[in-house]
DNA sequence: AGGCTGAGCGAAACCGCTTTCGCTAGGTCT
DNA sequence: AGACCTAGCGAAAGCGGTTTCGCTCAGCCT
């Protein structure tokens, strides 16, 4: 009988790479152990042996090897970032900064960053588990928490360190970053209000992501604080997508409904780029007809036709951050200190104005 | 004097992580070597015991480390992608399409995907150095090449499995996939052309990047095979952002220029996108006064006024490509014979149109 | 001069796995 | 019945580092 793998990867080429501590050690004439020292930052080396491995590490361009290291000093240096993508759309253009944000403060650690994806269709728990069961990483960087976030449960439960940007209805506390969604489309309310808007729209979206639902509240709260009259605010419930906000611009203003808004406040640019659209296809003169802004600050917001008024988030200091808290945690401090909620900033352009006009407007077609 | 390290890490929290093949090996009651022999799926082992050892295994929720593992084996299961982010914007709406296709490709043959970023004031040679000495991974993901790129030498030199997604003119041939962006760009002019099209202009890209050059060429070659004379195109060059595309036009149009282009060929959407918008500001109607066409098809590209016409190119193929060759170079075939170009198709949507209204657009102020 | 001290380094164990090598025992063959 | 396989498994040697422990020896003190 063969005692070969029957099964299993095929065998790729296992090459000699590079030198290892011991070929150094023999050179410098040293022990392998002392190289380890000399590399390591210990004290009980002598200053000139220090300097000599040093040099001649640097001369072969020696650096130990990191899955050896690792393994000696019983850590894994690896953090793991879980990426959810949508078959349908990619709807992130902050990912880039995002994902520098992560890699360059890990780095900065000396922490490699770690990226697995999961589309609809796969076990996204069994791929954490796979992670952590192999050892791969130290910590995760959770993103797109919903409520009763299963993963926040295993992560827990596997007692692993992470930290998640979003929150997450759950009675344990659990270390986390937010943007204040809520305060953020509040805050568009207030600033449409004193516009002089009392006709809202509200597009909601189908997404089971928290940061929906609290954009929502945001709404709600802004119009509760404004006092708005009920019959004043209308509601639709759309993808989160560009299609999706030029259909909320159908359904608010095909039907015969006489209560056309005159602020429709997107929670998503990308969902408000589709509105602008729709909303231009019929006549209207967005930004002076009709008022729409966005959230997030994509770039792209600043080249629709008009510019898109918007809260932008601060992408890379989220990033730094997220990276931040997870040291504290895995370095054992207590998770339930970390909440922070940064507050997005409005980043006013175009599509918004007074709707002095409005009366104008609803005399087309 | 101390016997500490006087710098280095901070001491992270070292935790005995969950069990190992010892654990296991002694309450099967077999040997670790027996245990490994049965997770790797050696026949020289009972059936029985195997099973055993599975289920085992299974229940305790075990795996083998993978430091440790790929240290036995002397391989390294990792592969990395540098992703280069320049501060300036966030231009790839595909990111996270790309990532998901190798990350996935990547994980169908039990390899890890590492993301390392590179911002512009980074030493990029620096990073892949680090990377290679400390054995992080087998091979590299190499995207936005340049001409005479010297990450492909320094790859050929150390002798790295590496594959590049774009060209880059080099005397040497080198594993590489990349999209046929002159005959992307030159099948654009003809569609045009074929429309009715004389008169051209070009929005050239500042940018290293080879792509941008060959997209250039593409644009040449399309108005030479077309017989398009030569005072009948123009050409600007611009930023790869929308403010470029704006610019562009700022400048075909703004001038004294008699010879205002009917067509405006856009090497990417982005640019294309900033162009419809000044175009539009300036009172033409897209699509009938002057056709814009972009180039990548970004999602955003179908929500424009008017929806832009573009070509798109297969973002999952070619990420899975890239990994498949990666493979292969990394088994130890011949490098040589990786050149694989795949075709764009066009996606047509409401950007362009025969150039027949375009006397009367002229009459405009 | 003898004893003590601590700086500097080497030996060796260990991290958790893989893989070679060789042993044992049950089965087959003559 | 003895010789010979060979299936199945254990022992042990790595993989390339880190870290503990302890040794040596120069310098200092009495």
């Amino acid at each position: 009988m063969t005692k070969s793998p029957n099964t299993g990867p095929r065998r790729l080429k296992r090459r000699r790479i590079g030198i290892n501590i011991n070929d150094l050690a023999e050179r410098a004439g040293v022990a392998p152990a002392t190289v380890s020292r000399a590399l390591n930052g210990y004290t009980d080396i002598a200053e000139a042996t220090r300097t000599r491995i040093l040099k001649l590490a640097s001369e072969l361009n020696y650096q130990p090897s990191s899955r050896a290291r690792q393994l000696a000093r019983g850590r894994v240096e690896t953090v793991a970032f879980v990426l959810p993508v949508n078959s349908r759309q990619s709807n992130d253009p902050f990912l880039s900064d995002f994902l520098d944000a992560l890699a360059s403060a890990l780095s900065a650690r000396d922490h490699d960053l770690l990226v697995a994806t999961i589309r609809d269709d796969e076990d996204e728990i069994e791929v954490y588990r796979r992670l952590i069961a192999a050892r791969k990483c130290a910590g995760f960087i959770v993103t797109n928490s919903r409520d009763d976030d299963p993963r926040i449960s295993l992560l827990r439960e596997l007692n692993v360190p992470f930290v998640v940007y979003g929150r997450a209805s759950s009675d344990v506390p659990y270390p986390h970053l937010d943007m204040d969604n809520e305060a953020g489309i509040a805050g568009m309310v207030d600033h449409l209000v004193a516009l002089g808007h009392q006709r809202f729209a509200y597009v909601d979206l189908e997404e089971v992501a928290t940061f929906a639902r609290l954009r929502r509240a945001g709404f709600e709260q802004g119009v509760l604080r404004n006092r708005l009259p009920e019959q004043q605010v209308a509601m639709v419930r759309v993808p989160h997508t560009s299609a999706g906000g030029q259909s909320a611009i159908a359904t608010l203003f095909d039907g015969g409904n006489s209560h056309r808004p005159t602020a429709v406040v997107c929670p998503a640019d990308v969902v408000a780029i589709g509105a602008i659209q729709a909303v231009s296809a019929r006549g209207y003169h967005v930004g002076r007809d009709v008022s729409i802004t966005g959230y997030d600050g994509v770039p792209l917001g600043a080249y629709t036709a008009p510019p898109l008024t918007t809260m932008s988030q601060p992408t890379r200091d989220i990033g730094q951050q997220l990276v931040d808290i997870l040291f504290r945690v895995m370095e054992g401090a207590d998770p339930a200190q970390f909440d922070a909620v940064l507050k997005p900033t409005l980043v006013r352009r175009a599509s918004d104005g007074s709707p002095t006009l409005v009366e104008a407007a609803r005399a087309l077609p």
